[in-house]
DNA sequence: TGATTTGTGACTTGACATTTC
DNA sequence: AGAAATGTCAAGTCACAAATC
């Protein structure tokens, strides 16, 4: 017989005892993913100990480990040793963030665009392409890999960006989201740990959950993840990679200086970590801000896979990205692109290629960063910025906001008013007790002018959202 | 101490005990991996029982059901209850096919095209799309599952297949393996178990390979896999879902009748399996062969996610595939969609829709048929067909060749004498007693006097092979 | 500081199903 | 036809590590 009295002090999950099937760690897993998904068991909620509910199941207490284990594995849960299990803060909700049919009163400053006005420049390259007279070239099974001449292009930008490679070690994907779903297939394996910064990519976080990676956040500063903090973790716990943006992390706008790439290069080798960089901002950054420096690639070449996509660069429709990888990984990482993708359309590489050859890419950059410019500009009239601000040209902004009980209501509260945003809890992938954000887009409004309108309607909001 | 003495029972695997760490059954997969991939262990070698190993390392025996079970998941190893367990077909290869660059010396009958001198109709068309004055639309983040306009071009097409569904059902995908990977990803997790037949494509082996899913062979008749085979494993284990291609099954060119089809579907429903029906040759067989009737789908709307590559059928290299799914498989399947490819180019849907709409697109299949009915021809002209010869337009013929001790030498044997094909090894997810084939392209030549060229060698070829 | 709480994970036990002989 | 061989899998035992109090 239990040895307490569970009436009286009740646990926070008692899943009905009669509902239990055999095999038993999977019915209660089942039962527990359940109660999640349909809000029973808030986001946050220290679930009972092990060995608690074992007692009150009366069933041995590994056999909660294994369902608390599935569900771990789901992304729904996560433990602390000596601490105890909680659900995590994204469990209930998929965090993917997408363009959204809005109606046409809403502003769309959540999703991040990539001021998409440049596109018209695209256009005319299109019809330059079209007359080719090797078009048919571009229509077959050819070069998955990338056509070399096409590589030799992705060479040459990304050269620019501080990546010097070959045409053997790179290859052409569809955008920087199929790069992560490539390279995760190619060189982990379910069950997998990776290392991410406290607030990361959402959808990062959601392929780690469908593709079962278990994500540990760790600590970071205003130059982003904290060697120690990555360090301690190793030494803790089997981690297999880390997943970092330092050209401009989403979503906290930090860039990285080359010193602390330099410390965090030296935990990742110590402890043979494959990176995942996805370095979408650099065009931002390589020879506009001085501490940039380099990709953490070129210090890491033989555990890093280096993405570069060109959908927030040049043209976000056509979703081209490159990746770079170094000879241990490439016959993995070409299975993979093959399996995935087979390859990516030829047409649309021509046309990119064709872009950067003629330095029309170079143009349309200019011209996103004159934007970029302005729309910090507007930002910085409703809104202050800490002396920490983050990348000056981000194409979105990280802003405080007051705590409040409202929390998982948040977006909802300005959607109903007109605008969308994100609320920091999306970016979570575990719990924290940092204060709260929104990440504003500043990249989505097809003009400055609904961008301004938006940015004041935000602020407005944001003074009676802290009453 | 072991009671049996192993140095005159031989083991056919015997592990370095002084190699071995903890975690013991981590370190024995690995060590089983190593030697399985340095061709210590040739595929079909029975491995030695759990309890004998056990014995022989002085552990239990489950610790040896881990480590075979963790080389099971990475397609290595395949168990037999009460038999054995043994060293899978193509545990030590890669059998991704793709196209690879071959010397000019070289005929390719391996890789499967799709007759691409079409392309240059295609050409046209995107010649014509380049003038419309709607270019920027195209080049956004909008609509990641496709444009409505384009999925009603979708819908258009695929109803000259049988396919009954709306806006809502379909969406549009970067190819049919790109489709199966998003549908594996959406509806499948790694440990589930799918059934295919004992010949099947040899990408959804590979892709399953690295996914985690266990295939389950299941046999057939010349008219594709056999419902009680089906049921009797679904009895058996838990069997997640089952990947058919019933309009012309990939290797072995067996179009499934469509009293087959509801037999099989019979069993599907009973044991509630989750159907992956790529039609890829089913622009060759609706309307054109009698028996064909409709798509499973049709059947099992609620279970099946159905998949309309328009890569063989129209343009290789634009990528587009249509899936079609119901309501319960959609919200998981446009997260899939969105966190593996974002979204697909809506320049080259745009162009794949001109071809819909214009009619341009009937006309490539015409020329398709033609040079698929030409390609026939021109095999029967060097191979004797059986009565069950498959199906008649088939872009690859199934042809049996004689046992050979060369095996897994075979397609290198081809290779050096200047023809690429591929042995029907490559095509097992387990083993198989059955006669040996070839799987002979014959859409993959750059014209009919080339391929003509190949099958005769591969004919003169095949005489001496036998002797 | 040290006992206690709590989670992790490898290995062991034992029931069971199928195939072989 | 039945005993033995063989694989599968859930559940239990146990050692340990980190966090809390």
């Amino acid at each position: 017989m239990p040895f307490n009295s569970f009436d009286h002090y009740p646990m926070s999950w008692k899943p009905n005892k009669n509902q239990l099937r055999r095999p038993i760690y999977r019915s209660l897993a089942q039962l527990l993913e359940h109660d999640i998904n349909h809000g029973f068991l808030a986001p946050g909620t220290k679930l009972p100990p092990q060995r608690e509910l074992a007692d009150y199941l009366d069933v041995n207490f590994t056999t909660i480990t294994r369902a608390y284990k599935l569900c771990e594995l789901k992304g729904l849960l996560y433990g602390v040793t000596g601490n105890g299990t909680f659900v995590g803060a994204n469990a209930a909700r998929s965090v993917t963030i997408s363009k959204e049919h809005n109606s046409n009163k809403v502003i769309d400053l959540g999703f991040v665009a990539s001021y998409e006005q440049t596109n018209e420049m695209v256009s005319e390259v299109i019809k330059q392409v079209a007359e080719k007279n090797y078009l048919e070239q571009l229509l077959n099974y050819n070069d998955p890999s990338g056509i070399p001449h096409h590589k030799l292009a992705a060479l040459n930008w990304m050269q620019t960006l501080g990546i010097q490679a070959d045409t053997e070690h790179v290859a052409i994907v569809s955008g920087a989201q199929n790069a992560i779903a490539i390279t995760l297939f190619a060189l982990f394996e379910p069950g997998n740990r990776i290392a991410v910064d406290v607030y990361t990519y959402a959808n990062f976080i959601e392929i780690s959950k469908m593709y079962q990676i278990r994500l540990v956040p760790i600590l970071g500063d205003e130059h982003g993840m904290l060697p120690d903090a990555l360090e301690e973790q190793c030494q803790q716990m089997n981690i297999d990679g880390v997943f970092l943006m330092p050209s401009c992390a989403n979503p906290t706008t930090i860039m990285m200086p080359i010193k602390r790439k330099m410390e965090l290069a030296h935990v990742i080798q110590k402890y043979a970590l494959i990176l995942i960089e996805d370095d979408f901002h650099a065009f931002l950054s390589a020879g506009t801000i001085d501490h940039y420096g380099q990709p953490m690639y070129q210090m890491l070449p033989n555990q890093t896979v280096y993405i570069c996509s060109t959908s927030k660069s040049i043209c976000s429709g056509l979703r081209v990205a490159y990746v770079v990888f170094n000879e241990v990984f490439k016959s993995k990482m070409i299975k993979a692109i093959y399996n995935v993708n087979v390859k990516t359309s030829s047409l649309d590489v021509e046309i990119i290629t064709e872009l950067i050859l003629t330095g029309q890419a170079q143009k349309i950059v200019e011209r996103k960063k004159q934007l970029a410019e302005e729309g910090s500009q507007l930002f910085r009239k409703y809104f202050s910025l800490s002396p920490q601000a983050g990348h000056p040209l981000s194409f979105f902004r990280w802003l405080p906001i007051p705590q409040s009980k409202k929390n998982l209501l948040t977006e909802r509260y300005f959607l109903d008013n007109g605008i969308r945003v994100f609320h920091s809890n999306r970016f979570l992938s575990s719990f924290s007790k940092e204060p709260d954000h929104l990440r504003v887009a500043l990249s989505s409004t097809s003009n400055m002018e609904e961008l301004k309108v938006g940015l004041k309607l935000l602020s407005e909001l944001l003074n009676l959202y802290q009453r």
